[in-house]
DNA sequence: TAGATTGTTAATCGATTAACAATC
DNA sequence: TAGATTGTTAATCGATTAACAATC
């Protein structure tokens, strides 16, 4: 049984929606429609509607979608009906930030453990953590298991930590360092460099 | 004289262009080619040479690109052949790390100031900076002439700033609260959620 | 010159939108 | 029932790719 293959700019939209949900069920509301969800979101109704019909029927026509309901649905075709465990490494300014982000609770993500390559930082605290030795980084991912990273050292060390960690088994980074680094297709990849965002609006200034 | 309309995506590609091209020219690379270009950055050649063709007849057929030269032109395209001055708003981890982060150097852009509406971080050294009480944040931008500004404040304050930043005159926005917060047309936005892009990849997993 | 690579056109591919029957 | 909104189709729109003449 050949399996649906959906745009991949689709599943891009789908946490967007779902972050969404999750602020509507958090303010009490109980039904949304595509057009609600349109306004807050700034995509057409069309588009939302097209979406979420590539994974089944969730609405009721003249209803619209139950927020709950729909918001549940994200998470099973998401794969965050439960929580993943992360690793970050670099134990730097951005890495530190990170490693302390409310951000992730609720959203089914969790940092487990935290690396760097530097001594003096290599046992000192960070939120939660100790700041544990990279040379350590693969016997520790492999025996919890997990399979998502977080980059944050320098562009200079990216690559070579990227191999490290696929060896190590891990299957999605998200890359912090501002550089590409190469991975095999069959491992996630997505970059966040500010500047880059940044320097996409000055062109309009 | 109509101004021809550059597709936005392109715009998007160009500071990707740019990262390469600086990172070329400090190995001491002086000629590339749109498919040296395309490997490092896994885009297709074609893809580039068109997005390039835009704006102009950069490359020499044979040859390649001279990489100081297209260096320069895309600086002089993306409008960062000046610093642009930058306001954080928030001084919690987030914007702690941002005020510290060394990757705006070389990139045209320099943060200028950091707001926070706290008492108990108003007055506050942070990195170069003294952290300043966000009372006086649409006087500061003014006066400075300021167009650029981070938000990295918790979600339920971020739409009261943006519309405070809008009133100042800030003409973009990079956006780290986790929430969409409306803008009118005419200002940029640009937002990071890093959850936002973990969840992309869990689909995957 | 011969080989390489650009800039550009036309063809292809994919994503978005408009519209509406179905139906709650 | 009447009004609202879905899910889906077909049409439109836009982006990417392939190919090649031009030329360094």
């Amino acid at each position: 049984m050949q399996q649906k293959i959906i745009p991949d700019i689709v599943i891009g939209r789908l946490p967007l929606y779902y972050r969404a949900l999750q602020r509507m069920s958090s303010k009490g509301h109980t039904v949304t429609s595509s057009q609600e969800l349109a306004d807050t979101l700034g995509i057409s109704a069309a588009q939302i509607r097209k979406d979420l019909s590539q994974f089944g029927e969730f609405g009721k026509q003249g209803t619209g979608y139950n927020v709950e309901y729909l918001a549940d649905q994200l998470k099973k075709i998401l794969k965050i009906d439960h929580v993943w465990d992360m690793v970050i490494v670099g134990a730097g300014d951005v890495g530190s930030a990170l490693a302390r982000y409310q951000g992730f609770q609720d959203r089914s993500l969790r940092v487990k453990m935290i690396f760097d390559s530097d001594p003096l930082k290599i046992g000192k605290e960070l939120g939660n953590f100790i700041v544990k030795d990279i040379s350590t980084l693969i016997d520790e991912i492999k025996k919890e298991g997990i399979k998502i990273a977080i980059i944050a050292v320098p562009e200079n060390e990216a690559q070579e930590v990227t191999d490290t960690l696929i060896k190590a088994g891990i299957k999605a980074i998200l890359n912090y360092a501002p550089i590409h680094i190469a991975v095999p297709p069959e491992i996630r990849l997505q970059c966040i460099d500010p500047a880059l965002h940044l320097q996409r609006m000055t062109y309009y200034l």
